[in-house]
DNA sequence: GACTCAAATCGAAAAATGTCAATATGATAG
DNA sequence: CTATCATATTGACATTTTTCGATTTGAGTC
């Protein structure tokens, strides 16, 4: 489990309000550009940049037909993301801490 | 449903590789900042900035004692965190689409 | 009070990001 | 082959982010 850039690039993905509801959209099934474009105020170079940091993350998936581009969710990384978020925040009680209060406390005097 | 700025800003505090480590470390229990700082190579001030960042969105709480300062998740958050995610991935099946492929074709026929 | 240590804040520089208008590309229609 | 439509790419600019060294703050210590 050591991927934290990996992941870091579709967390950071989902960190523009846009992009998130983006992604939302698309969880009710695969659109084109044009019919997202529409529902924002937004430049269509910029819809496409957006579109194009959701794939190059590997959140989202793009097919082109004829002149459309259909974009929709890739399915794997969305699993493997929320796998990996409830990694990282789940508690793995391990070793370490335990008696948080004397963490630093027990570091000055055991070593 | 319409947080997508409230929890944009938790993905984009973990839309850094560092900060993810720091959640991931949290997870275990509750840790000073000097014991985190042990394990970056980053100034101190760098690493308070990045705590800033992580209590700022809600992810992290922290808890003054004595000179020492002790960061630990807060729960809460990361309970509704892993929530929206799951909302804004997964399939509504609402109304719109269904036949992707016929989304632009439609769009130019029936209006 | 003077000193030390942990952490936060400030100020600045470099890098990344969001955005748009303009242009390019590539498919389809005449 | 020309024109048009949907997207992508380019170039520019403003804003935000990342990072550091220096300084400040606040708690404990002598």
């Amino acid at each position: 489990m050591r991927d934290y850039s990996k992941y870091a690039r579709v967390f950071k993905a989902l960190g523009d309000p846009k992009r998130a509801m983006v992604v939302d959209m698309l969880s009710s099934g695969e659109l084109c550009a044009c019919r997202i474009l529409e529902r924002f105020e937004m430049s269509q170079s910029t819809l496409s940049h957006h579109m194009k940091l959701l794939c190059e993350c590997g959140l989202v998936k793009s097919r082109e037909q004829g002149k459309w581009t259909y974009y929709s969710l890739n399915t794997d990384t969305v699993s493997r993301v929320r796998r990996f978020l409830g990694d990282i925040t789940s508690g793995k009680e391990s070793h370490i801490t335990k008696a948080g209060a004397s963490c630093c406390r027990g570091r000055d005097e055991d070593e």
